[in-house]
DNA sequence: GCCACCGGTGGC
DNA sequence: GCCACCGGTGGC
């Protein structure tokens, strides 16, 4: 049924505007389509009591079959890659937020979102989304998404056997915050793991990518990468060299989760005044403002989530001091 | 005291 | 306008 949009990406460049998947013409219209996303807190999640995180939805999901339709562009073998956070995925069980989890608090006051919950790419020739069975899968896919596209077959590796006559794993409704990846990030190196973490609704930025060493020591940009890496030459003879490290971080789908820097006081054109890009509710936990929108639909399974959350003591390194951590 | 999360901005 | 980078701090 439905899948949901064709993301384009043109093989040869896999820069931003690719990468947020639609061309961008579909991401326009998703925008601007007044039914195309919705916001909605997810109401079955955490009881959060502030922010808690919005999902996206997209009736586009609808519009799936329209794939070759609408707005084809995808001529060539359009494809790209979605990385998923579904907060009730990742609210049961397993994965937790890393705050709760380290402290082993079984609640989700924090405002931490949790990590990702799902993963999923999209086939290259129908467009369905398939779901990812592990992180580690994705980031292996992800890798190389340009140059070998992803197919429905290509879920064989996993015994999954899907094909393109199979309905999509998913497709986008109201029960998913949805955010397109960048391709072509390299995988972290062996024994390292790259978090991906999303922030609330709301802030400045979407999301933070951490790299978390063998030992536990969690750094948050090249610069810290680097200098971490000069004090560990153990780590680059056994496969982490800088350019193994990319702190990209994935688009959300809605546009408006994350506030604009300053609206500059405009005043447009039409003398209107500067039409508040963010007109939040505020998330006070109320889950109205969705138009209630799709039951959330693919129900069970998901089959993943992500996460496998342990993780040994973290250390941070500051700005100057010497983090070592043994 | 620590650190997960957030904001802000310099530099492109 | 974007985003890499990093300082600050609330919540634990």
């Amino acid at each position: 049924m439905e899948q949901d949009h064709q993301d384009v990406v043109t093989p040869g460049k896999m820069v931003r505007n690719d990468i947020h998947g639609y061309e961008p013409a579909d991401l326009n219209n998703v925008n601007r389509e007044p039914n195309a996303l919705r916001v909605s807190t997810s109401p079955d999640i955490m009881e959060t009591p502030t922010q808690k995180p919005a999902e996206v939805t997209s009736s586009a999901g609808e519009q799936e079959n329209q794939v070759g339709e609408d707005d084809e562009n995808h001529g060539e073998n359009a494809h790209s890659q979605l990385v998923l956070y579904d907060p009730t995925i990742t609210a049961t069980a397993e994965a937790k937020p890393l705050r709760a989890r380290k402290k082993s608090l079984p609640n989700y006051t924090s405002r931490a979102f949790p990590e990702v919950g799902a993963f999923a790419v999209q086939c290259a020739r129908c467009f369905k989304w398939r779901y990812i069975h592990t992180k580690e899968k994705y980031e292996e896919i992800r890798e190389h998404i340009s140059e070998r596209p992803f197919y429905c077959e290509t879920t064989r590796e996993w015994h999954s056997d899907k094909s393109c006559d199979d309905p999509p794993d998913l497709t986008q409704d109201g029960s998913r915050l949805w955010a397109i990846d960048k391709p072509d990030i390299a995988q972290p190196p062996p024994g390292w793991e790259r978090i991906l973490r999303i922030r609330a609704e709301g802030g400045t930025k979407f999301a933070d990518v951490y790299y978390e060493s063998p030992s536990g020591q969690r750094l948050r940009s090249k610069v810290e990468v680097e200098r971490y890496l000069e004090k560990h030459p153990e780590y680059v003879a056994r496969g982490a060299e800088p350019n193994k490290f990319s702190f990209q971080t994935p688009k959300p789908l809605q546009e408006e989760y994350v506030k604009k820097r300053r609206p500059a006081p405009s005043h447009d054109i039409n003398g209107a005044y500067d039409v508040n890009p963010i007109s939040w509710v505020p998330p006070d936990g109320n889950a109205g403002l969705l138009g209630g929108s799709v039951p959330s639909a693919p129900s069970d399974a998901a089959p993943l989530h992500v996460p496998d959350g342990n993780s040994p003591k973290k250390a941070r390194l500051t700005g100057k001091s010497d983090a070592v951590i043994k």
